[in-house]
DNA sequence: TCCTCGTATTCGTTAAAGCGAATATATTCC
DNA sequence: GGAATATATTCGCTTTAACGAATACGAGGA
């Protein structure tokens, strides 16, 4: 019956959620770290704005970055605040009934079995799967 | 395994949510439908600004209102869609925990058992618990 | 019918988001 | 150290959201 967290915390997460590029993003870094250049490649997007947007979700709690040489690599991190976390999960599990977040997957793991044919991915660390290994 | 519901629902759903007023209003109309001119007393904020919000958060299909002669009563609409339809019931259910929200709801209590002591609310019909009693 | 009251919408302004292009930073390789 | 690569940030611009003030609409009562 307390009362602790300021849902404030909500607004900004809601804000990073409403933003179709970086629900897909969300969805390909979901169970698994990848790296930028797959994001980059897989999105077809300019890769400054990939980059604005993860920038974007590491602001607003929901992604973590770590760097492997060159490259960076994004993860889910889940809030500490189990409000936050919960909306999280829902919006991620929302995303799963979406055909471009099915097709985005697709693709990913595609890939992943042959960047050799990605001129983008040469070189390219591997996406790493999860604990949770999310289809 | 299908995949049907375009995620692109779910962007309006988020920018609907990715405010601080909207979601107030959310969470006084949670539970109970209320009349706009209670929504007005207990959030203290101009009356346009109130009517544009229930107008948003009406196209985003989260809300649903209903006439009652001249006033207007405003209830929570859960979407059809399933996806959309976690998504508010996380963030519903994650506007509890915030502090203001809960004194939003101790005012809406207390204005409903004496809404002669609110100037703006002489004959104004008093909100109506739905189903599901919130506290 | 006119007046009042509750609510919705419009108008004009201001603040913020998203974008591509250009540039900066960090790391590796030579 | 200097070139090359992966990523981040800045800049200028366009679009969009939020707001208060004013106005319009719709229903009820005189």
């Amino acid at each position: 019956m307390a009362s602790r967290a300021p849902a404030s915390h909500l607004v900004p997460l809601f804000a990073a959620l409403a933003d179709r590029t970086r629900l897909r993003l969300l969805n390909l870094i979901a169970g698994r770290e990848v790296c930028v250049c797959y994001l980059v490649e897989i999105l077809r997007q300019g890769q400054p704005k990939i980059s604005r947007h993860l920038a974007y979700l590491r602001k607003a709690g929901v992604v973590a970055a770590r760097r492997e040489g060159k490259w960076m690599h994004y993860r889910i991190e889940r809030p500490e605040d189990p409000a936050a976390a919960s909306i999280l999960d829902a919006a991620l599990g929302s995303l799963q009934s979406d055909r471009e977040m099915q097709s985005d997957l697709t693709r990913l793991n595609r890939a992943c079995c042959q960047p050799q044919r990605f001129v983008s991915l040469h070189g390219a660390p591997m996406p790493i799967q999860s604990e949770s290994t999310a289809a």
